[in-house]
DNA sequence: GAAATCATACTTTTT
DNA sequence: GTATGATTTC
């Protein structure tokens, strides 16, 4: 599909003539490139499109790619670069930095789709009726505001006579429809189209979803909050209005685009839109490593941008990252994908080290062979924190976890949002938001509930009382609540005008507002309702520490809010900065997380049919080869090993007695072609004797297989 | 009528 | 460990 590599490869040799003089004259910036690299970083035709394998020094051409511009005369403020994550912004400019020594690279406009939005939207977000001092939702608390307006919705519907719903209820749950809208408005495709592609058991309530969606949007119109999509629609809208357009459309005179293969159909639009007249566009990715199609990417945008803007195409295939011996198993895994665009990854590195494949009798066997092999590792000089063990889902390495504890190895994991979804640290983040905020509904409607005696009806009752609905002054809304309370218990009452207090004390709008004080004002009044409810109080009170810390950092309450929603914390260890800088550790990390990203050796755990792919999505057969390419990445990561652990056996927690288990059957991905080039470790088996069972994700049909197969014993 | 309590099921991946 | 639904309690 790429097939202007003709065009690429011709402009190619014309940029490097073989042994021309100026090759003791390249700047240090691409000094130290491989010819295709260095063709890619000096392109100066037009649109470019460079399609980078895994470990083909994408990063470093990009990175390159700005230090030319920069020295040849392109102001930095004048480039904007786009990437999948603020880590991979901040990197990117820093090695910019190094390559060409000149600090300015700082001035260039870096970071994700969602954070330039944010910068974008402070700024001229008035040009859409939009006030600039929105809040940014995040996920969480965009499904509980739209959760709250379905609930609204069916108690006006009641009142209003209409049937009650079905007993059972089959009603979308609020994250299955937020993540409908989402789609919605990320691949600009109608609701029904949506519902009918991706979930088809939900077109019943088409209606229902409808209305709630609507009402949802005004609420968020009203209340001055933005949830991640409307980031990006909003900016998207910007560049629809004449004169932002133009002013855009000449702000920059270089668009770069990181893992373009992961944008969506909204992001392809802003980015065409960025470009306006004059800006020319450098896109990379990597078609084989599409892994957010969940969130509504579509390699289409990388496939058929060529055509779209008449871009050329450059590819790297030369991996400077794995051994050939990795290459020849992570090649033969690409090659089983349904489509598939032609492509061998070659490398000159060193190594002979075969992959391994080790067999663990179960999950425990698992967690005690990877232990085993770190250390192996670290005996052999392989520090930790060059080694990572990859999976697909948080909880996959929970058993690991306790097991790394247990022998004293550390470990930081990345991935999961675990620490921001706990009750007590939203409900302190809430509690921040309404002194920025004070019309924040969703921040109101949790808080009130803390109180004793408040539950979801009182608080909406609260809510309308104090006209948190209505758009009056912020000021004057915790001087109603405390002036005019609405009729309660007594000490709900007091315990109310205390929360009052508190945030008319934090409020940003004070004078002098420095975010540590204002958070300790707030978690005066929050922690001992905190301590009341939860048992393990300590551990919930020593989070919100870490969180206020985290807080005093922050130039201001509402930067630490926003950077805290684009940017949460990969891991609980993050807020509080890497633990110390003579400590080794080795990473735990989900392969969503891993990406870009490399370590000498990796663990890929849980391969068996149900984990990768995952049970989840394993609906359509695009859905599969995401997950094919899924293991595609992790593999990928490694330089030099990779071992993949198979358990035979599962634990059934779930159903019937404890000590229920069952057989697992190795990923469906790890075909004989793939194992071709794999070194078998491990040496259980499926006992004879044992009744089988079906193993995690085994298909019917895989079961009746091996049920028979142990009646031929 | 609403809140608190209890029981049960369900848990992908991320800006 | 959390979120939802049904049940009991206020």
């Amino acid at each position: 599909m790429f097939d202007s590599t003709a065009t690429a490869t011709g402009t190619l040799e014309l940029a490097t003539p073989e042994g021309e003089v100026w090759q003791d004259e390249v700047p240090v910036a691409l000094r130290r490139l491989t010819p295709e690299q260095r063709a890619a970083a000096r392109w100066s035709e037009g649109h470019l499109l460079i399609v980078a394998g895994a470990g083909t020094g994408k990063t470093t051409t990009l990175a390159a790619r700005i230090a030319h511009l920069v020295d040849t005369g392109v102001d930095p403020s004048r480039l904007l670069l786009l990437t999948f994550s603020r880590r991979a912004a901040a990197e990117l400019l820093q090695r910019a930095e190094q390559a060409t020594g000149r600090a300015v690279v700082r001035q260039a406009w870096g970071g994700t789709f969602h954070a330039v939005a944010n910068r974008l939207l402070r700024r001229h977000g008035p040009a859409l009726g939009l006030d600039a001092s929105f809040t940014v939702l995040d996920q969480r608390d965009a499904a509980d505001l739209l959760a709250l307006v379905r609930e609204e919705n069916a108690a006006a519907a009641l009142s209003a006579g209409a049937p009650p719903p079905p007993k059972r209820s089959r009603r979308a749950k609020p994250d299955l429809a937020a993540s409908i809208l989402s789609r919605v408005v990320n691949s600009r495709t109608p609701l029904s189209a949506v519902l009918s592609k991706h979930y088809p058991w939900c077109a019943d309530q088409r209606d229902e979803l409808r209305v709630a969606f609507a009402g949802y949007t005004a609420r968020k119109r009203a209340h001055h909050l933005l949830d991640f999509d409307d980031l990006l629609l909003c900016w998207h809208a910007l560049l629809q209005v004449p004169e932002v357009a133009t002013e855009l459309g000449r702000r920059f005179d270089h668009v770069l685009v990181d893992e373009y293969q992961d944008t969506n159909a909204l992001q392809a639009e802003i980015v065409l839109g960025m470009l306006g007249q004059g800006a020319t566009l450098t896109a990379v990715g990597d078609d084989a490593q599409a892994i957010y199609g969940f969130r509504a990417a579509t390699v289409r945008n990388i496939i058929d941008l060529p055509d779209l803007v008449g871009a050329d195409v450059v590819r790297l295939e030369q991996s400077h990252r794995s051994t050939p011996p990795l290459l020849a198993l992570t090649n033969a895994v690409a090659a089983e994908a349904a489509e598939r665009h032609e492509k061998s990854l070659w490398s000159e590195r060193p190594g002979a080290a075969m992959p391994t494949l080790v067999t663990c009798a179960d999950e425990g066997a698992q967690s005690a062979a990877v232990c085993e092999r770190v250390l192996d590792h670290f005996d052999r000089g392989t520090p930790l924190r060059a080694q990572a063990v990859l999976v697909r889902t948080g909880h996959h390495s929970d058993l690991l976890e306790l097991e790394l504890t247990v022998r004293n190895i550390p470990y930081v994991k990345y991935g999961g949002l675990t620490f921001l979804e706990a009750a007590h640290v939203k409900d302190l983040l809430a509690a921040c938001r309404l002194a920025e905020n004070p019309r924040d509904e969703v921040a109101w409607f949790r808080l009130l509930q803390l109180v004793e005696g408040v539950g979801p009806a009182t608080a909406r009752r609260i809510i309308v009382h104090a006209g948190l609905d209505t758009s009056g002054p912020p000021e004057h809304v915790t001087m109603r609540l405390r002036d005019d309370p609405p009729p309660l218990p007594s000490a709900a009452g007091e315990s109310l005008s205390g929360l009052a207090d508190a945030l008319d004390d934090a409020s940003s709008s004070r004078i002098v507002a420095v975010p540590a004080d204002q958070v300790a004002r707030l978690r005066s009044w929050l922690d001992p309702l905190i301590a009341a409810r939860h048992g393990d109080a300590d551990a919930r009170l020593a989070d919100l520490d870490q969180l206020t810390a985290a807080a005093a950092a922050a130039p201001s309450l509402e930067r630490f809010l926003v950077d805290l929603a684009l940017d949460p914390p990969a891991s609980t260890g993050d807020l509080a900065g890497p633990p110390h800088l003579d400590d080794d550790w080795l990473t735990i990390s989900t392969i969503h997380s891993a990406k870009g990203l490399e370590w000498d050796v990796v663990h890929v755990i849980h391969a068996a049919d149900g984990n990768i792919p995952s049970d989840m999505a394993t609906g359509n057969a695009d859905e599969i080869e995401e997950e094919r390419r899924l293991l595609y990445v992790a593999l990928t990561r490694a330089r030099d090993h990779v071992h993949v652990y198979f358990p035979l056996r599962y634990h059934h927690r779930k159903r019937g007695r404890d000590d229920a288990h069952g057989y697992a059957q190795l990923s469906r991905f790890l075909t004989p072609a793939v194992l071709d080039h794999v070194e078998h470790a491990g040496a259980a088996t499926v006992p004879a004797d044992e009744t089988v069972a079906i193993g995690a994700g085994a298909s019917a049909l895989a079961a009746v297989d091996v049920s028979l197969a142990a009646l031929f014993d």
